[in-house]
DNA sequence: AGCACGCCGACT
DNA sequence: GTCGGCGTGCTC
């Protein structure tokens, strides 16, 4: 960083910035500082900064200098938007990180990282000028047209002149326009962050007055609508000290206008004011509880291993109270003055834990998770910097805030994979991300699982990681009882019912009569994934994807599940003209449908990403689920996660082969773990809780592993065949995916790449091959796997060379129309 | 990522 | 001939 040594000539000299532009670019873009501008940059300070013909970005200053660049002429910033840097220089550090790990440009996370609120949208306006005086008769028809609506209206963006005339291209017409002076064009830049503004009311305070308060009554006799309101203000003001203009309108049923007729009259006062959007009582009542024995000892065993590891993986059976330990270790964290940030998946992000957590940390304690709009992150993100929060708990991307001082990142459910961010890039896993954000800070890591991923287990194994074990149930929870049922078999006997098992319905029905709950597992939604017909075989297929269509009874349509893509069901074959068409494969909707024909009396509800998609209908479901609305909950992976709740006894897998079958070198584990996971939601204090798992494969080992609860075994078993196949945690895996619109060119582009790959890393290239769905909106996919030892290679010299081999291949005219996506430790 | 430029086919 | 399609290359 440039010194000012000589600050009296400070105000003269030119200085040059280089900034982050969120774009995918992996240039460095250098702009001009004007003079008077000189005191107010700084790294990390948003700039405002035109780049191309007329686009205008936020940027970040990443650095400070004084050499004009040589090539070229460097335009100047034309603003700076920030009297503090909003980003700091450890954030600065991390994003560079990232991008060299994970293989990607940093404006790509820049944009991941910086909440869209703090971007700032640029819009170009188009406006009369008005000074001059022009003959309407000399205008082309399009010219007139556009006059004509900037009579109507002011002021009109790009896109409504090109919506006006019904064309693409509309800038070379205004380009003339704006040089016969017609009109003016203006790029607007706005700060989309607007802090939430309320109307609050108060009673003005002569009413205080029993007297005048009577009176009052006696003069809104003939206007009972604004009496109503008076009445619905008194009732809200014994439990609440602040109402808001709308609540009292909600709460009254009296309308807007009653209450401004009020305002007029003086009665109420009305007042504005910015309300934060993360609202929370703070209800500090301190709850107290106690550690176990065992407890106790892993967490003093925790902060001993901490002395000497950065990170410590807690393995800890379900119900073994893992977050009590958290919850200790957060306060002795704070107790010190240091910030601690708790990842938690998102879909575990429920009020229950929230509020949970709240308890203990009253105020501080921050949250900030996908659901939340641009606003609300924002207002996390400024908060973090002001550092008025000690506590984070957030999902994956919260490892992207401000942090001041970060002592401790707890990662609870650190095997789950959606800590790892697919598309776009960068292509990030939080967990590990998160130790080396800790890192920065010199701070620790605990990573908490009940069923650990392999890479932490194995880490911890050859001591890079601390480890340390719960393993007793917290309270005495005894674990559930998992029974196998083969569908084979009860199909021999004719005991199945549609897809449900003679133990499972018995179960199912058993739950119901002692008014407990049940949750069904199918780890596919939708009604049927294949519509077929019988007679030639036809199955329609996504016009964008190679995938077949999910039929959707909902909707009554057929949905591509990869582009979002819905058609009609045809009623005849398409191909042949049979009427003989047939669902084959069940999803969470046909499981639904099903049960309800089975068991009319029970209160089914259904839980995938089709009816979570709103931002509270999970927290709805949820709802409903605690207040014993719902007897049957059927659901995808989603109910194995997050979900804790007493009256569950009975889990029903309904097919375990779906999760058992999928054609990955990680499907074991993940069927333990899902499995295991599943399981442990069964059964709590008191009440011992019951699995079934439907399957065709009864004898399958993982099965038997989950039953006997035996992650050592998997775990053994499974690293063998890893070691032995070059996989995961003993060897490293990069992809690269290549995308074309043409399968041909795609196929001759990664032969290409896949030999030019070859010539640097013999045999550790893989492919390349066609992924499972070879084809996603349009672009037909080719992949090719690197597999790395983990000794004797540099792994960050292995990608320099990868992106050099990228680079060049990008250069021949042979990539034209070509994506290629890397993607580090793809699991 | 946009956006302009340029080249090519389909219309007034 | 012009409009609008899309492929290509550049942006400090």
């Amino acid at each position: 960083m440039l010194e000012f040594a000589d600050a009296h000539y400070s105000g003269r000299r030119t200085l040059f910035v280089e900034v982050i532009l969120p774009l995918a670019i992996a240039k460095n873009y250098t702009y001009r500082v004007p003079y008077d501008m000189n005191d107010a940059i700084a790294i990390g300070k948003r700039v405002v900064v035109q780049f191309g013909k007329s686009k205008l970005y936020t940027a970040i200053i990443s650095s400070i200098g004084d050499q004009a660049p040589e090539k070229y002429e460097a335009k100047y910033i034309l603003e700076v938007l920030d009297s503090q840097p909003i980003v700091t220089t450890a954030q600065l550090q991390f994003w560079h990180w990232l991008a060299e790990y994970y293989m990607c440009n940093v404006g790509e996370v820049m944009n991941a990282a910086l909440p869209a609120a703090l971007k700032l949208a640029s819009e170009t306006k188009i406006t009369v000028n008005k000074d001059m005086v022009v003959d309407k008769t000399t205008l082309h028809d399009k010219e007139f047209l556009i006059l004509e609506a900037l009579d109507l209206q002011p002021e009109l963006t790009i896109s409504d002149i090109a919506k006006l005339l019904g064309q693409k291209t509309v800038m070379p017409l205004l380009k003339l326009m704006f040089e016969k002076n017609i009109i003016h064009i203006s790029e607007e830049v706005s700060d989309r962050y607007k802090p939430r503004r309320r109307t609050f009311i108060t009673l003005n305070r002569i009413y205080q007055d029993q007297d005048n308060m009577r009176e009052l009554f006696n003069i809104l006799e003939r206007a009972p609508k604004q009496a109503d309101a008076l009445l619905a203000y008194i009732k809200l003001s014994r439990h609440q000290k602040a109402i808001t203009k709308n609540e009292l309108i909600e709460e009254s049923g009296a309308g807007a206008a009653a209450i401004k007729a009020l305002i007029d009259k003086e009665v109420f006062v009305a007042e504005e004011k910015n309300v934060s959007r993360l609202h929370y009582e703070n209800e500090d009542d301190g709850a107290v509880f106690t550690l176990s024995e065992q407890q106790q000892n892993v967490f003093i065993d925790i902060k001993r291993q901490f002395e000497d590891k950065d990170t410590v993986l807690l393995y800890g059976v379900t119900s073994s109270g893992k977050t009590q330990i958290y919850i200790r270790l957060i306060e002795e964290m704070i107790a010190s003055g240091r910030q601690v940030l708790y990842l938690l998946p998102e879909i575990a992000l429920t009020t229950h834990i929230i509020e949970r957590l709240r308890n203990y940390f009253g105020a501080s304690i921050g949250v900030y998770h996908s659901k939340f709009n641009d606003n609300e992150r924002a207002e996390v993100w400024q908060k973090v910097l002001n550092n008025e929060y000690k506590v984070i708990l957030g999902a994956r991307s919260s490892v992207f805030l401000p942090y001041y001082d970060l002592g401790l990142i707890i990662v609870d459910e650190e095997h789950e994979t959606s800590y790892k961010q697919f598309d776009p890039a960068p292509r990030y896993n939080a967990r590990d991300a998160a130790i080396y954000l800790a890192a920065t800070y010199k701070g620790k890591v605990l990573l908490g699982s009940a069923t650990p991923s392999f890479e932490s287990y194995f880490n911890a194994r050859i001591h890079k990681f601390g480890l340390a074990e719960l393993t007793e149930r917290y309270g005495g929870v005894e674990l559930p009882d998992i029974e196998v049922v083969s569908i084979s078999e009860e199909t021999k006997k004719k005991l199945i019912q549609s897809h449900f098992t003679s133990v499972l319905m018995n179960d199912m029905q058993v739950a119901l009569d002692n008014k407990e709950q049940v949750i069904l597992f199918q780890n596919r939604r939708g009604y049927a994934p294949v519509l077929i017909c019988k007679i030639c075989a036809y199955t329609p297929k996504c016009i964008n994807c190679d995938v077949s269509l999910t039929f959707h009874k909902s909707s009554k349509k057929l949905h591509c599940h990869y582009c979002g893509y819905k058609e009609d069901t045809p009623n005849i074959c398409p191909a042949c003209g049979s009427t003989h068409l047939e669902y084959k494969g069940f999803g969470t909707e046909k499981v639904e449908d099903e049960l309800s024909l089975l068991l009319p009396n029970a209160k089914i509800a259904r839980m995938d990403l089709d009816t979570t998609r709103s931002r509270n209908a999970l927290q709805n479901i949820l709802n409903d689920l605690e207040e014993k609305k719902i007897d049957i909950l059927v659901g995808t992976q989603m109910v194995a996660k997050g979900l804790d709740f007493s009256d569950v006894t009975v889990i029903g897998i309904i097919s375990a082969d779906s999760l058992l079958k999928f054609p990955d070198y990680r499907a074991n584990e993940r069927s333990f773990q899902m499995l295991a996971q599943v399981s442990g939601r069964a059964g709590r204090r008191g009440k011992r809780g019951k699995v079934v798992i439907q399957t065709y494969d009864p004898g399958h080992r993982v099965i038997k592993q989950v039953i006997d609860n035996d992650f050592l075994d998997l775990y053994f078993t499974e690293m063998e065949e890893r070691k032995s196949f070059k996989y995961p945690p003993y060897y490293r895996i990069i992809n690269l995916d290549i995308k074309h619109k043409d399968p041909e060119i795609l196929h001759n582009q990664a032969i290409y790449l896949g030999n030019e790959l070859r010539k640097h890393f013999g045999d550790r290239v893989i492919g390349p091959e066609a992924p499972l769905i070879s084809r996603i909106r349009n672009y037909y996919i080719k992949s090719i796997m690197l597999k790395f030892e983990k000794d004797g290679v540099s792994i960050a010299k292995a990608k320099a060379i990868i992106r050099e081999v990228i680079t060049e291949f990008q250069t021949t005219k042979l990539s034209k129309g070509s994506i290629v996506q890397p993607d580090v430790d793809p699991y």
